[in-house]
RNA sequence: CGGAGCGUAGCGCAGCCCGGUAGCGCAACGGUUUUGGGAACCGUGGGUCGCAGGUUCGAAUCCUGUCGCUCCGACCA
């Protein structure tokens, strides 16, 4: 995909809006991503929307890879369902309770355990139909008290939410270890250094919670945890997700060292770690993995026949990643006084092309030449065609973060070079032509 | 939900205390000169002052109500 700046819709900001508080909200607006309609609620603007669907791509295809199964549920869901768990009553006022034409109680989901264990139940009939992971991407809607920080704590929020049902708490287990491995994949792939903190279980118990935490200075919680974390080897995308003793491998090993947020914080338990190693900061929560075991399939009668023919109630986990929360997470990581630092795989474009002098014969070509020569190679390129001052564009490429900038301008050109720069380092570099041509090859997915 | 604020042009703000029919910077539009890190000059357009009621000869300004938004706290993917 290419776009002419000329032609495309990008709405930047020269300043700030003065709701904006922190460094991702302010650089969202700026960069024309979002637009506020309410309170906690945002349109999606091209520059936005594009990041959002890379994201939401990397976790889908994780989430292929491990195993899991994409379907859709629908934003609106019936009262009925929710009440069938008790969950209706017990939700209180952050579910967004609604009645359609006929006066019927309806909401605007907040999760959907409810709706996919209705699924499940009304289709899955023997243990020989297990395991089975089901999950969606979709809008869910909680009417927080008090949204802020812009999509960080929005009221309207997309998330990633999978439901896995096993025959037992063993195989559940294993279904929990997928999902562990598959977001080490997915939030390394974003870029990010997530630590898995244990969380609070609730009222289930034992050791399957974890938190998917982002150290970053303007976090939501205090987090601590040891170093050697932020060091660890990913999961190969070649994981093998069948194998029980290779999962529980990873699983072990990445809940080996210390690592809490505030609420779970043990303060002996830090304190044995080596002082040199103690990480005490802030951090964000991009994922939420947990196992509830039949709470839903009891009161909604969810279950299958065992190996015996007699009726198992299925035991469930559920596993979220909020691809609007991860755009401000990513910024929140990666940005500078000039603007927002995209990972190279969820940035809106791989490469700008920056045409130096719009109008000129000789810029118009190469910018052309370029823009054409990444098409073909599959990047998502941008072309600065518009007649700003090279000031303006060098500003607005930072501003929008685009991992590479090819610019091409008069003087350069003149002895047939272009100039080529990583946005992350700020690292310049004068080529010919042919050698920028070269160095973009082709995309690697 | 407690506490504190703010709604005046696309964005940032002044004007409000002390009522007299709206202004500044940026942005936009037209023009001239510019052109390698957010140019200069000249000109132009754009606002039922959040909304409703009240006081007054007259309300952005004073009073009442209402809606929206933000920040701090408690709460949450």
């Amino acid at each position: 995909m290419t776009m002419r700046l000329s032609r495309y819709f990008l709405p930047l900001l020269r300043d700030t809006p003065k709701e904006a508080e922190i460094v991702s909200h302010r650089l969202m607006l700026r960069a024309g991503m979002i637009r506020q309609q309410s309170a906690g609620i945002y349109s999606w603007l091209p520059l936005g929307l594009r990041v959002l669907n890379k994201i939401s791509n990397v976790i889908r295809e994780e989430q292929d890879r491990s195993g899991a199964i994409e379907i859709l549920m629908p934003t609106i869901q019936s009262a009925d369902l929710w009440r069938e768990s008790g969950r209706y009553e017990a939700y209180g006022k952050e579910m967004l309770r609604i009645k359609d034409r006929h006066d019927r109680d309806m909401l605007y989901g907040p999760t959907n355990e409810e709706m996919v264990t209705e699924i499940v139940r009304s289709y899955v009939k023997s243990y020989k139909d297990l395991p089975l992971n089901l999950y969606h991407i979709q809008w869910k809607f909680r009417d927080e008290v008090r949204p802020r920080f812009g999509v960080m704590r929005g009221r309207e929020f997309l998330m990633k939410d999978a439901y896995s049902f096993d025959l037992d708490k063993d195989a559940a287990r294993h279904a929990y270890n997928r999902m562990f491995t598959a977001y080490l994949r997915t939030f390394a792939r974003l870029g990010l250094k997530a630590i898995p903190m244990k969380a609070d279980t609730g009222p289930i118990g034992g050791d399957l919670s974890h938190e998917f935490i982002v150290l970053a200075s303007t976090g939501e919680s205090e987090v601590f945890c040891h170093s050697d974390y932020l060091n660890f080897e990913t999961p190969a995308a070649d994981t093998d997700f069948d194998s029980v003793a290779g999962l529980q491998g990873v699983f072990d090993k990445w809940t080996s060292l210390y690592a809490a947020t505030e609420e779970m914080h043990d303060k002996a338990a830090f304190e044995a770690v080596p002082e040199d190693k103690r990480v005490s900061a802030r951090g964000i929560e991009v994922g939420h993995i947990f196992y509830f075991g039949t709470k839903y399939s009891e009161p909604m009668g969810a279950a299958v026949a065992g190996p015996d023919g007699q009726p198992v109630l299925l035991h469930g986990g559920s596993y979220g990643i909020g691809p609007s929360r991860l755009v401000a997470a990513l910024i929140e990581a990666g940005h500078d006084e000039g603007g927002i630092v995209w990972p190279d795989e969820i940035a809106p474009f791989d490469v700008s092309v920056i045409n130096l002098k719009a109008g000129d014969a000789a810029t118009d070509g190469a910018a052309e030449q370029i823009y054409k020569h990444l098409l073909a190679k599959g990047y998502d390129a941008l072309l600065d065609d518009t007649d700003e001052r090279p000031g303006g564009k060098f500003a607005t490429a930072d501003l929008i973060g685009v991992p590479w900038q090819i610019i091409v301008g008069p003087k350069g050109l003149a002895e047939g070079k272009v100039e080529i720069k990583r946005r992350a380092g700020g690292e310049r570099e004068l080529v010919s032509l042919e050698a920028a041509l070269d160095r973009f090859k082709g995309r690697v997915a």
